[in-house]
RNA sequence: GGGCCGGUAGCUCAGUCGGUAGAGCAUUUGACUUUUAAUCAAAGGGUCGCGGGUUCGAGUCCCGCCCGGCUCACCA
């Protein structure tokens, strides 16, 4: 129930309105004062000359006697961001798409009705304007206005023109209001989208195709993680949201589609951190007849491509560190222990009874990964490929053929996080039965991340898997990384919040509107 | 899930030792025909996250809960 409900039965007549209430009245109002001018609170289509950013990108470098002589007329729209009035006359900021254009009004110059139109505007609105370019005084490349539209009501109040929003939490719930308020947020989802522009074009130009696989799925597999479970009534059957596409692209692989990728969710039952969102983006692809070494190069080059294409720079600035991805780093898991390793005597990798000694976990695979993990992982600043992981933790890759207790894989970190994982994918059907057997062990014994038996998956590669190597990029986090983002809720446009519960302005619309009868 | 920090006007933030809840922006009214976070004058606007408790008296102290942030654990 609204505010005014409860504060109503203490005077008779008119209710007492809240700020927020009074406000919201004010403008709702308006929208009657509006329409009595001849305009439409709503508008519809509207055909600008020049958008904001046009404007500024052809006439920042023409001079204010040029334009005077040979006046540009333009038409152009956008939302209020600032208004200055100066009882005649007035200056205020339009934004369109990011960019920012003055316009000036001037009572003379404008219709009677245009003029209180001016005077009826509140900052949020979205108007469009006639008129042709000038430079003020200062300077500044402006519209002088010959005739106003009106375009939409703003029913809400902006946010503070200067501060903007530094609530996060009202960053991440209204992210529409962070993008109207703050230039860097909108920055940040451009170079988002140029990230995945560059992959996908990069992807194209050597052959690749993009795919998209099933997103709800009988069996999860690909990745160690606990699923969500959903359930489709029809058939009567739970689901899983997948938690890697993995196993059906490489189905593809087999029918034929030598070089895939997908671009796409994959979603994990998991906390949320600053580098966990429970559905995030993940590049995929793979690519027949390579191995982990080709992919180690490829991704060498794709990444130093991605970080120009989003930032113009191969090196590029995450917090106090430089990222250099135009000179990627390999390293084996092994090295990487003895290097980072600072215990009193110098580490012995090699050793199983060394591993074994320096953790709790039950085999000398698992003890590398995890020594690794705890000494190597947050030290591996600078963009590094870490490479020769132990079979153990890596069901569906492939033995290294002269050492059989680690896999052909790699993956690659920054700024101490993981950002992609790539491996020659096993592909003899026999022994990845063996490891999904394996794996149904460990489920038994109680691991819920454990792999599922996925026999199709056996069966699609009994036709025979091409040699091929696989790999998988955070988009998420190759964002934060080139973005200089310390959250991935800043790089996810609607990042997984609780519901916040009633919000009680639809009450409030509903009383406005009966109010009008 | 644990630890720490936070939630006060639409927004950004103060609020001392427990003693009548403040500022700037925004809003309203007035002045102002080239302003730049326009300026000047005045006014209105509060469920101090929610619920208990202590107290003559709670934004402030205590307990519980809700929401968020950071961090640890788990994970990519």
């Amino acid at each position: 129930m609204g505010h005014y409900n409860k504060k109503s039965h203490h005077s008779t007549g008119a209710f007492p309105l809240s700020l927020e209430d009074d406000l919201l009245r004010q403008r709702h109002d308006r929208i009657r004062e509006i329409e009595a001018l001849g305009f439409r609170p709503y508008g519809h289509r509207f055909d600008f000359s020049h958008s904001l950013a046009t404007v500024l990108a052809e006439y920042t470098p023409v001079e204010a006697a040029q334009l005077d002589a040979n006046r540009v007329p333009v038409k152009v729209c956008g939302r209020l961001r600032t208004i200055r009035r100066m009882g005649k006359a007035g200056f205020a900021h339009l934004t369109q798409d990011g960019a920012q254009l003055q316009i000036y009004v001037k009572k003379d110059l404008v219709s009677e009705t245009d003029w209180k139109l001016w005077e009826l505007i509140d900052l949020g609105d979205i108007v469009g304007a006639d008129g042709y370019l000038f430079r003020t005084r200062t300077g500044e490349l402006s519209v002088h206005v010959e005739k106003l539209y009106f375009l939409a009501k703003t029913l809400l109040t902006m946010p503070e023109k200067f501060h903007g929003i530094e609530d996060v939490e009202l960053r991440y719930r209204q992210r529409y209001l962070d993008l109207i308020a703050s230039p860097e947020s909108r920055a940040v989802f451009v170079a988002r989208a140029r990230i995945v522009a560059s992959l996908r074009r990069q992807l194209e130009s050597r052959g690749f195709i993009e795919v998209e696989t099933p997103m709800m799925q009988p069996l999860y597999g690909g990745a160690a993680a606990r699923p969500f479970v959903t359930h489709h009534n029809t058939l009567d059957i739970d689901l899983y949201l997948r938690i890697a596409p993995e196993l059906y692209l490489k189905r593809l692989v087999v029918g034929g589609l030598d070089r895939v990728y997908e671009i796409n969710r994959n979603f994990r039952n998991e906390g949320v951190s600053t580098q966990h969102n429970p559905e995030f983006t993940m590049l995929e692809f793979y690519q027949a007849y390579t191995d982990y070494h080709g992919l180690m190069d490829f991704t060498c080059e794709l990444l130093k491509q991605v970080a120009i294409d989003a930032t113009g720079s191969a090196a590029v600035q995450y917090g106090d560190d430089t990222l250099d991805f135009g000179n990627i780093r390999r390293l084996s898991m092994r090295e990487a222990v003895r290097e980072f390793w600072t215990g009193p005597e110098p580490a012995r990798p090699d050793d199983a009874a060394w591993l074994l000694a320096n953790s709790h976990k039950a085999t000398a695979g698992e003890a590398l990964t995890d020594i690794f993990e705890r000494v190597g992982e947050d030290k591996l600043i600078q963009p590094t490929i870490i490479y020769e992981y132990p079979v153990e933790t890596s069901p569906l890759s492939k033995q290294n053929p002269d050492n059989p207790a680690f896999v052909d894989r790699f993956e690659i970190y920054a700024a101490g996080m993981e950002i992609g994982n790539a491996y020659t994918e096993l592909n003899d059907p026999q022994e990845q039965r063996r490891r999904f057997e394996m794996q149904l062990g460990m489920r038994e014994r109680g691991d819920e991340e454990a792999h599922q038996m996925d026999e199709d998956y056996i069966r699609a590669m009994s036709y025979g898997l091409p040699p091929t190597g696989g790999e998988g990029i955070g988009i998420d986090r190759l964002t934060m990384l080139l973005t200089n983002s310390k959250s991935i809720r800043d790089v996810i446009l609607f990042p997984l919040l609780r519901p916040e519960g009633d919000i009680g302005l639809a009450a409030k619309l509903r009383e406005l509107d009966t109010a009008q009868g």
